[in-house]
DNA sequence: TACAATTTTTAGACTAATCTAAAAATATTT
DNA sequence: AAATATTTTTAGATTAGTCTAAAAATTGTA
């Protein structure tokens, strides 16, 4: 139906929507594709021909209706993948993305199905990212980040803010990942670094640069 | 490493090399790929570059070893993809190997690996062809047509011969697939067409054009 | 062996996606 | 408001893969 790169752009656009509001300039598409201003204008009026966005020149550029469900179904291919990969294949959460970069542009909408099926209908990924339903419906899980929490508050880990590899690594070496419990026990006030108490026994002291970035729900 | 159409080229030529032995002529992989004679001549030139193939104009091609290898990669993970949707997925037999046509040129070792460790190493896809080795050996097991027994004989079936949707959607209406054990009862000698008993109890005629297509292993 | 038929290759053109360099429009600064 | 800086678009070229139509080579046949 779409090709490739035109699933491409079409969720690069819905990611950059997703944070500000308004419309999306040429540059900033061509700064989240790593290519050139030159071809994201070429792709960008070839994407408003197909009704999949509206664009006026030195204006920037809006998601149709159709052209957000385009890059939402991606987005579910891509996270319904990635749980693939690390719940059935046993890569390690920071192996995922750019398998599923690949795996999110198999055309089959049975195969989808029955890999969500197949998978439990997971409401997350392995970075704790929703997973859209069918119908393109994504149930936000009320989050705020670890940087946000008081000395005592307990939490439940559910994702990152940073996606980058070298995030994910780290978080990795420290065993600090989806479902871990912790308790805040001490932020310092000096650097604001935190110490917490992960799943009840071990102490770890995390720099405010990672607590900003760790997405946790509040136990309750 | 290889571009999907690249991957696809070589698959064919391996596929027609299997048959024949020789050169494989021009037309004859312009006809197993779908295209023209002259697109043909292109990439061949190209793949010959490359050294995946041996190319002399107007002589046809011969797989080098590199191409042969990378034919085989790709016939491996699609029979392994073929099977992770038969067997993981539901997915019918006849109805797999659109889809494989996708998953198989998705690039990364790892995956692949890890997939064949999740099916548990099969040695044969769902429509009983032998899935290579990660080194590229392929173990052929020792098969006859149906059509070639005589009266009496048992054997299971292991493979077809015809790959069409058509005769595989057939054999699933008879509900004739891999793994059914057979018994010939009778051989009209009118038509050739064999009545047969199916799982020790299921009484069954089909035409000689279906029992030269089913491969068995004899039931020794 | 020469003519006809078939196969294969070449030449030139097309599409999708990309690029560089230059021109045009918009935004910012003084 | 004019000058400058930045952003965006256009123009023209490039690459991978494909095509049609014509030319060249090979094969088959009388």
């Amino acid at each position: 139906m779409y090709s490739f790169t035109e699933e491409n752009y079409l969720k690069a656009i819905y990611k950059l929507s997703d944070n500000k509001a308004g419309e999306i300039t040429t540059n900033a598409i061509a700064d989240a594709m790593q290519t050139k201003a030159a071809s994201v204008t070429d792709m960008v009026k070839k994407l408003a021909e197909k009704q999949l966005l509206k664009y006026e020149k030195y204006k920037g550029v809006k998601l149709s209706a159709k052209g957000r469900k385009v890059a939402i179904d991606t987005v579910r291919k891509h996270r319904l993948w990635e749980t693939f990969l690390h719940n059935k294949l046993n890569f390690k959460w920071d192996e995922v993305h750019e398998i599923a970069e690949q795996l999110e542009h198999i055309q089959s909408e049975t195969l989808i199905d029955k890999l969500d099926d197949f998978l439990g209908y997971p409401a997350h990924d392995p970075h704790g990212d929703p997973i859209p339903g069918k119908n393109g419906e994504i149930k936000m899980h009320d989050v705020v980040t670890l940087s946000n929490l008081k000395k005592g508050d307990r939490c439940v880990v559910v994702g990152v803010v940073d996606h980058r590899t070298i995030f994910l690594k780290h978080l990795q070496k420290i065993n600090l990942m989806p479902g871990s419990k912790i308790q805040v026990s001490t932020i310092n006030e000096f650097d604001q670094s935190h110490n917490i108490k992960v799943n009840r026994n071990i102490e770890l002291q995390i720099s405010f640069d990672v607590a900003k970035n760790i997405l946790v729900k509040i136990d309750s």
